[in-house]
DNA sequence: GCCTGTGAAGCTATTCACAGCT
DNA sequence: AGCTGTGAATAGCTTCACAGGC
């Protein structure tokens, strides 16, 4: 229970139940939210029983409060500062791609080789020394990092993170990273993906994956 | 068996294996494909096993070989050709990262709202009009498109998209797709991955995701 | 009626463990 | 000895199906 796939499931309906407040209602089933979701409403039970969250068979769940079960069960007590390892296309991407100043994460610096970029702000995030990773790292707390720097570079700088006392790593390069077993990796591997998505659209059936 | 997983764990395999025969390897055991893959030899031996390939217990895998018979089993017959929708700051960085010309899948063409954008290279990649999306992909007979688009315009563009002959979908909208059962959609939703690795990196044990 | 909450069943994926080979 | 190939066992996840409530 209270499984990696459950947690992306939390933070999907999370997103959704927002979206579905914005539009007004207050109440939602579990089928609807699951119909928003790509999954079953069964599914959706279950997940919402594993917080420990009920409805009323009546009106099913009120939006706003499950909104506030999820966040208390997903956030960090206390903001989580991020770095961001690697300024290049997809680096500068990301930064565009998530919101500047989030409630509970927010990207706080990032890393690059290049000395050109250190001490600019790039996209409203200012890059600081490759060489001041470790102290700034551990200074300010870190323990989330996003890894967007050519595969031959990962695993040596996610040695370097871990090092620093990062315990979590969202990894764009498609290279295996050396670390300990406390630090939990997250993936994200474009060119499999990419290659699964050509596989199966040459065959029938459809599938959602986080 | 020849799931969504074993898909993906092939291809990561194979690019493993390249780097390994780059290396002047040239045969490989279970357990070691395993520990550079981050799982288990037994898993290995039967994903391997899945797509009929043997080796032998004295060498392991023949490393060339079994590139070619994942090659065989993942590729198409044929080159397949790619569009990409959206050129914004994750579409320009999802050019710079997939190598232009790469043996079987080839993004073709880029589309964009922005008028602007229209009929100029970007990252060496045309970018086409907006409204003539169905007709280019249903000339070119593209079955795969990458949707890097806002979450607001992915399910129109999905629609539109599958209307003209596209039956897989790369999508990082954090938006469900309104796509038909034989249309395959894999998401990539950062925003959901973020506060995953968020989440684990506050508790113990790692884990590896595609 | 149609909903939620949930034990139980069903499925899928992974790992075990061992026969067979070299 | 140490490997592969694989049936059998296990673990993990999803769905079924129904009791209980409005």
């Amino acid at each position: 229970m209270t499984s990696e796939k459950v947690i992306g499931r939390l933070s999907l309906y999370r997103r959704l139940l927002k979206s579905q407040q914005a539009l007004g209602q207050s109440h939602i089933y579990s089928h609807d939210l699951a119909s928003l979701a790509g999954n079953t409403a069964a599914q959706v039970r279950r997940d919402l029983m594993g917080i420990g969250f009920s409805g009323s068979p009546a009106r099913g769940y009120d939006i706003g409060s499950l909104i506030e079960a999820i966040c208390r069960f997903l956030d960090p007590p206390v903001p989580q500062p991020i770095v961001l390892v690697g300024l290049g296309n997809l680096g500068r991407a990301l930064l565009a791609y998530f919101p500047r100043r989030r409630p509970h994460l927010t990207i706080v610096g990032a890393f690059d080789v290049d000395p050109a970029k250190v001490g600019r702000v790039v996209m409203g995030c200012r890059c600081y020394a490759w060489e001041d990773m470790e102290r700034i790292v551990s200074e300010t707390g870190v323990e989330v990092a996003v890894l967007a720097v050519p595969a031959s570079e990962a695993p040596a700088a996610a040695i370097r993170l871990v090092r620093a006392g990062v315990r979590g790593l969202l990894n764009f390069a498609p290279a295996p990273l050396p670390v300990p077993e406390h630090v939990h990796v997250e993936n994200i591997d474009l060119t499999m993906s990419l290659e699964k998505v050509a596989f199966f659209a040459r065959r029938g059936s459809a599938a959602v994956a986080g």
